[in-house]
DNA sequence: ATGGGTGCAAAGTGTTTGCAAGTAT
DNA sequence: ATACTTGCAAACACTTTGCACCCAT
């Protein structure tokens, strides 16, 4: 018995919230879902951003310390900048095989991997070099 | 003006705790050194942690939700149990070439990658195979 | 009508911090 | 003696949850 997902205004707000805005925290999606429904409350945000990432339609981008959320579902990479916290899709491709590097020798069921770059952006380098 | 710090016994049961605790969480840590110091306060075990990674002495590794501690200071890749939590060290070089290769492609001024695979530990798949 | 969903507020985690007293140097 | 550290408790940021009412199916 599968529970069935009822289709409300406020679970399709926090959808679109998503797909309009890019590894948007949960509380920033909030305050995008907030200008369209001065009623959403952040309990629902959180609950629906959970039950999208379960039913495949978002991905749940552990970013340092806040939970980010992502409508691309394949597997990539990011970078992040350490000073602003700008987070942009890496421009590389997944690499398969260092999944089946680390599952022959360590006997893990390896799924998949992250991989997070940390770097500073170039708006960032010009400020800390203006200094 | 460099602050000078001071070498306390509770700096020095906290080195230690991860020293012989790989990966441990700073609550794990402050239950192991609990044991052997009853009066020290958790806020001296975050402290303490937090001055330990800014001196070097200590890597923070930050896994999923909680801050993780490490006493290897090389740059290295970790492997993680989603069933049990366990983490492993992974069995790979870190590949300076990533980094290259997104400085190049992002402009952005890379330090340094993290990769961490997720995948199921044999214990645990043994565990899920016996239901 | 039925049971998943919502708003609200309270409770939970993990971590940080203000303050007065304590202590390494 | 100086000023970094500690223990304690309150405060924080982010997220989850209990509950009574609501509404999509």
């Amino acid at each position: 018995m599968t529970i069935r997902r009822r289709n409300t205004k406020q679970r399709q707000l926090v959808l679109d919230a998503v797909l309009n805005n890019k590894h948007a925290s949960a509380d920033e999606i909030y305050l995008v879902v907030r200008e369209l429904d001065d009623k959403i409350s952040r309990g629902t945000v959180y609950r629906n951003l959970k039950l999208l990432v379960e039913s495949g339609d978002l991905q749940l981008v552990e970013m340092e310390d806040v939970a980010r959320y992502d409508w691309r579902l394949d597997d990539h990479y990011h970078v992040v900048c350490t000073n602003c916290g700008e987070i942009l899709d890496a421009p590389l491709e997944y690499d398969l095989e260092l999944d089946n590097i680390i599952k022959s020798k360590t006997h893990y069921g390896v799924l998949r991997h992250k991989i997070t770059f940390e770097g500073i952006c170039e708006a960032c380098s010009k400020k800390i070099e203006d200094k």
